[in-house]
RNA sequence: CGGGGCGUAGCGUAGCCCGGUUAUCGCGCCACAUUUGGGAUGUGGAGGUCGCAAGUUCGAAUCUUGCCGCCCCGACCA
């Protein structure tokens, strides 16, 4: 009716913006580039925040907030950092408006300008780490281990709701520390925070890897991310995790005594995700009926609708749902009851598909006499009468499986689109045909993962952690080669 | 920045070529009634700077010019 979804087979970029605008997650603004979180989705933004800041504070991790602004001259400290981000910056030049003398609205007032102009922060290394340098002066001052929940700035040429706008919402972790192992060893340890939080908590299945200097964050020493697989076969850049050396420390003059007495550049990390997860988490499990959510991240598990006639039959059925309703509070399952009379059961189950509750649970007066209900997954739509009687429990144990199915779909799938080429021919076969993770050889220079770039639109997503030493060589070279990388189209 | 598309009610649209009653239709919204096991039905009703500005004309949603905005596809990117 009102809220058809294309097919992805029809077209699956419209699908997407389909889900994410009818299934009530985000809407366009009125600014170019930027999109309106809307409750729904900035529910399930809070999900994910609420487990990823639990994870960072158990590792030892601590909130604080920097300024959204950052000065013109700190961001060009660091010469990779600046050539990475300097094409999409955006500026403050002026801090008062007035009226315009001519009559048209307000204008900005020339007198007005700034000396120094201000970065909308894009990322923010440079004001930590301008601020770090009064922060750490001895070995006892580390690790210091800072997380931030913000929004950034990229003034993207194109974007995608969710997967690229102009300003989104992330975290980034900054951290310093006395030993580049030990710094290692966070980048590492963060990275399979990220890993676990995929694969446990949004059920999607990711490879941990490593970048190549192409993809490098720009100032890092090494970028390890994590990567997932969408159905349509593109890859999703879903996480990072920067070793970034002594490069900021350098360029900010951030030293510390150690217990010789010496100084010493400290050691860095950093490391974010953003809302695009939620675009990742969208494309790997919905379908044409709308968003299939995973139940550990939900904003909402359970939604349970009456079906009833007359004031009489919904006092009934109030009544044991209220009983149900408290048995599954009890066991930690969120849960809503629409016994609104706005729209009929019909138009409800469609609404509550849309939206990707796992489970849904009708009750009618017909099911109360035989002390039953009807309980639909979401996941794999099927549905199935149960009694009354345990029926919280069996949820719970139901929402589980729910959150194992989803994994195990989404890792079947992955799974079957690693396909491993040893030629050319082969390789963009593949990319045209089933798409999909290429495992292939590669002969490690920048100049052909470029020429690759180029006549193929894939990239390497990452060199795979812990990844088979095998001889080979090159497919677009022939020159050897020690491993297998992985290639992709990406968004 | 290149290519394409679009701007008419909250949303989606017709009308525009070929200017002429009160700007079309559907969804949604409001009221009432009947309904309620897969997106209900009827009756009545509200809602419009036709993106903005200038021009042509007796008359402009419609023609001309300029401007603005958004979306999609590319290059760039998390």
């Amino acid at each position: 009716m009102s809220k058809e979804i294309t097919a992805r087979s029809a077209d699956y970029s419209q699908w997407y913006n389909d889900l994410v605008l009818k299934g009530g997650l985000a809407d366009y603004s009125a600014v170019k580039g930027c999109m309106v979180i809307k409750p729904y989705g900035f529910a399930l933004w809070e999900a994910m925040r609420d487990v990823l800041d639990r994870k960072f504070k158990e590792t030892g991790h601590q909130n604080a907030y920097f300024p959204l602004f950052i000065p013109k001259s700190f961001l060009s400290k660091e010469a990779a950092h600046i050539e990475g981000f300097a094409k999409e910056c955006a500026v403050v030049t002026h801090y008062r408006l007035k009226n315009d003398p001519n009559g048209g609205g307000v204008v900005v007032d020339p007198e007005a300008k700034l000396e120094e102009e201000l970065i909308v922060r894009p990322t923010s290394e440079t004001i930590i780490w301008n601020t770090y340098k009064d922060w750490i002066q001895s070995y006892r001052d580390l690790p210091l281990l800072i997380n931030q929940w913000a929004n950034v700035v990229r003034w993207e040429m194109r974007t995608r709701l969710f997967l690229r706008t102009a300003e989104f919402l992330w975290q980034e972790g900054h951290t310093a520390h006395a030993t580049a192992e030990e710094a290692v060893a966070e980048t590492t340890q963060m990275l399979n925070v990220y890993a676990d939080f995929a694969e446990h908590y949004m059920a999607v299945p990711v490879v941990r890897g490593v970048k190549t200097a192409n993809e490098r964050f720009a100032g890092a020493v090494d970028t390890y991310c994590i990567e997932a697989l969408m159905q349509d076969g593109k890859a999703l850049q879903a996480g990072t995790s920067h070793f970034l050396g002594q490069n900021f420390a350098k360029a900010f003059n951030v030293q510390f005594s150690n217990k010789e007495n010496k100084l010493e550049y400290v050691w860095a990390t950093s490391w974010g995700v953003s809302t695009r997860l939620i675009g990742g988490l969208i494309m790997v499990h919905s379908d044409d009926q709308g968003l299939v959510l995973p139940p550990r991240i939900a904003p909402l598990q359970v939604v349970i609708v009456p079906i009833f006639k007359g004031e009489e039959q919904k006092a009934t059925i109030d009544a044991k749902v209220h009983a149900l309703i408290a048995d599954l509070k009890k066991l930690g399952v969120s849960v809503k009851y629409d016994d609104s009379d706005n729209n009929r059961p019909g138009w409800k189950f469609a609404e509550y598909e849309m939206k990707g509750v796992p489970v849904r649970i009708a009750i009618g007066a017909r099911d109360i006499e035989n002390g039953v209900a009807e309980v639909a997954r979401r996941d794999n739509k099927t549905k199935e009468t149960l009694p009354l009687e345990g029926l919280g429990q069996r949820i719970q144990d139901l929402l589980e499986e729910i959150q194992q199915n989803l994994f195990n779909k989404a890792k079947t799938y992955r799974d079957e689109h690693i396909t491993r080429v040893d030629t050319f021919e082969e390789f963009k076969q593949v990319l045209d045909g089933k798409a999909g993770f290429v495992s292939a050889h590669w002969d490690g220079t920048s100049e052909t993962e470029e020429k690759i770039k180029e006549l193929t639109k894939a990239t390497i997503r990452c060199i795979p952690l812990n990844n088979p030493q095998e001889e080979g060589v090159c497919i677009l070279t022939g020159k050897p080669s020690k491993e297998r990388v992985l290639f992709a189209r990406a968004y």
